[in-house]
DNA sequence: CCCACTATTCAGTGTTACTATGTACTGGTA
DNA sequence: TACCAGTACATAGTAACACTGAATAGTGGG
């Protein structure tokens, strides 16, 4: 990954999390491969588990083990309330970010 | 400053700044203040004084001190042609990340 | 029996923005 | 003179986050 991507992902990589579930309660091994698919290919597997534990302790998260077919039992999270909560202050956050920089960006021509 | 905002500037405020020296070379205190104008109210000196020196030392700008009539000598940086590309791909992975966000964002509702 | 795939965890590292403080120069004012 | 506000820069210490690299554990197939 490039090292601005990397930085740039500090703290937008959460909200992104956040959005995901907020469709719908997923476990980390899934969450990874949705990432992948959404084109964050190279996001690292570790990085993905590290920030749902971080967004449990946070409370912003419900979290159910169920066993899996395939291997060691899932962590299913869903969005609670407060995850709700914190993700639309995320929107609120970006929205301002993106229309300082957009507008930045067109006086830069 | 709210903490999401916080960790949402790493990465991006590195090229907030250099859009800004884009436009005209710029000093440090000048820069803060242009930064206040554009509503990024609570961003502390200390913490653009260190992203100056950091881009120096990678040599994205070049610096001409300057003697001030109301303080001590400015740093004036300019951006070089190094900086100039660097500020591309800067923008070349914000709008990767905008795009993967709005579409994110349309999905949820 | 080993390997690939599924699934999670964790210690150590580098980068970044923030806090808090200090230094230094000028001009106005009590 | 002494003090203070405004200008201008610097820095040590801290917290937060994403990444690297590796380990652990379960299942099924060659």
């Amino acid at each position: 990954m490039g090292k601005q991507m990397t930085e740039m992902l500090k703290g937008t990589l959460e909200g992104i999390v956040l959005a995901i579930l907020s469709g719908r309660p997923a476990y980390g091994y899934e969450i990874t491969a949705s990432l992948r698919d959404k084109g964050f290919a190279d996001i690292a597997e570790g990085t993905v588990y590290a920030l749902l534990i971080r967004i449990e302790k946070r409370g912003l998260v419900d979290v159910e083990k169920v066993p899996s077919e395939k291997g060691p039992p899932r962590k299913v999270y869903s969005l609670n309330g407060q995850g709700r909560d914190h993700l639309d202050e995320f929107w609120g956050t970006w929205s301002f970010l993106t229309q300082r920089l957009e507008q930045l960006h067109d006086e830069g021509r």
